[in-house]
DNA sequence: CCTACCGATCGGTAGG
DNA sequence: CCTACCGATCGGTAGG
């Protein structure tokens, strides 16, 4: 009975309960905040005590970092795709934005647990900004550069400014989703909410940025080059 | 020297005491969140100890309540100017959303405190919502569609989604512009960036809202009804 | 508006 | 992974 089987039934203790209380953690910090949220809080959730939880991460500070850690582990998962859809040439800022869209909007904890940090660490995160979000930031901008050149992206545009506004807009829009949802009239579900939701941001992300096609005002389908 | 002065120097101790507790609780609330901020911290800012502040305010709830409707009344003051602005006729879109950008830039707390409470209380805070910024977005709304019929406002615009993302655009990006600011160039002055990062999102909520004008894309002043 | 004080809870440690 | 416990700090009260 206590010894355990070889890779069977009970095989997930030894280092996979640090990944529940990382669950846990990532849900109660995104929905109550750092501050709000104590280890016993973490801890009941998971199902240990207290103590077992500080010998999986030595401070709730630790644990913060791991969160975070986590969150921009998976975030680089997905920039490289991200990167070469904006360099592959024309047209592709679609496929980054709906990319960008859908890491957040697969896991809105992500779009809270950011825009927290954004509000209650302005400074002290400004070393992940540098690491995880210039590079694919300056890529994009120069992306936007290129193309007002050639006359497909209106020159209006602030490169620079113009995709922090979107990218706050993004993770914004979806951590706010609960509160804002209450809005809508109720014939909704709240997916096919958050779908037109999402639409109407792509919209106007896009009309923001592409030059109108002369005369495509009426006919989507008849793509012509500009001038 | 024990008796106060009729109407001088030391008038100010009766009820503005609660002024500087409100004032101070705006700043640090805003700053690090209602639950990282202690009645300490905050009666010690206004000099005067933590019992002394529950004599003003009976709890800490209660002093948040008093930030919110502070914060409240100020959007009530601007509020009929907003929809008079909306309801005025044509082209009145651009005050409406200037002055809704100028209350939150003119006291960037007012952002944080707002986005603050859609993180931390998104069912809570509904009442609220209901009541202040409900008549608003409708108004807003009304105002898309009759300008779709007219022709002068685009047809793909989802009327209460785009207002709906407009209103985030605008508080997140002012809520969490410090932390946004590293990503630009250190040329600029703080003043010089938040004001062109503010006409930039401008650009974005018009332009992905009205109709082109033919031809306008390069000269600005040749304006012409639409078709 | 103060001093003195309360029980509860916090993050964290000892020691096994 | 646990029980037992620590000092510090929390929001709030008594009583003046």
């Amino acid at each position: 009975m206590s010894t355990p089987r070889s890779t069977d039934a009970r095989t997930n203790t030894r280092a996979d309960v640090a990944q529940k209380i990382l669950d846990q953690a990532t849900r109660l910090f995104a929905a109550h905040g750092f501050d709000a949220v104590s280890l016993a809080d973490i801890s009941g959730r998971v199902g240990i005590r207290k103590p077992s939880l500080l010998y999986h991460f030595r401070s709730k500070d630790t644990l913060r970092q791991a969160v975070l850690e986590e969150l921009l582990a998976h975030w680089n998962d997905v920039l490289p795709k991200l990167l070469m859809a904006a360099t592959t040439g024309t047209g592709q800022f679609d496929a980054v934005l709906a990319k960008t869209v859908a890491f957040f909007a697969d896991d809105r904890d992500r779009a809270r647990l950011i825009l927290r940090e954004l509000l209650d660490r302005p400074t002290e995160i400004q070393p992940l900004i540098e690491a995880h979000v210039r590079p694919w930031v300056t890529i994009v901008a120069d992306y936007i550069r290129r193309g007002q050149e050639a006359g497909r992206l209106r020159f209006e545009v602030d490169p620079l400014s113009y995709v922090a506004h979107v990218t706050i807009l993004v993770i914004a829009s979806l951590a706010t989703f609960d509160a804002v949802a209450a809005l809508a009239p109720s014939t909704e579900t709240r997916k096919q909410l958050l779908e037109r939701h999402t639409q109407e941001l792509l919209r106007i992300a896009k009309t923001s940025l592409f030059r109108p096609r002369p005369g495509a005002s009426r006919e989507p389908s008849s793509i012509q080059p500009p001038e």
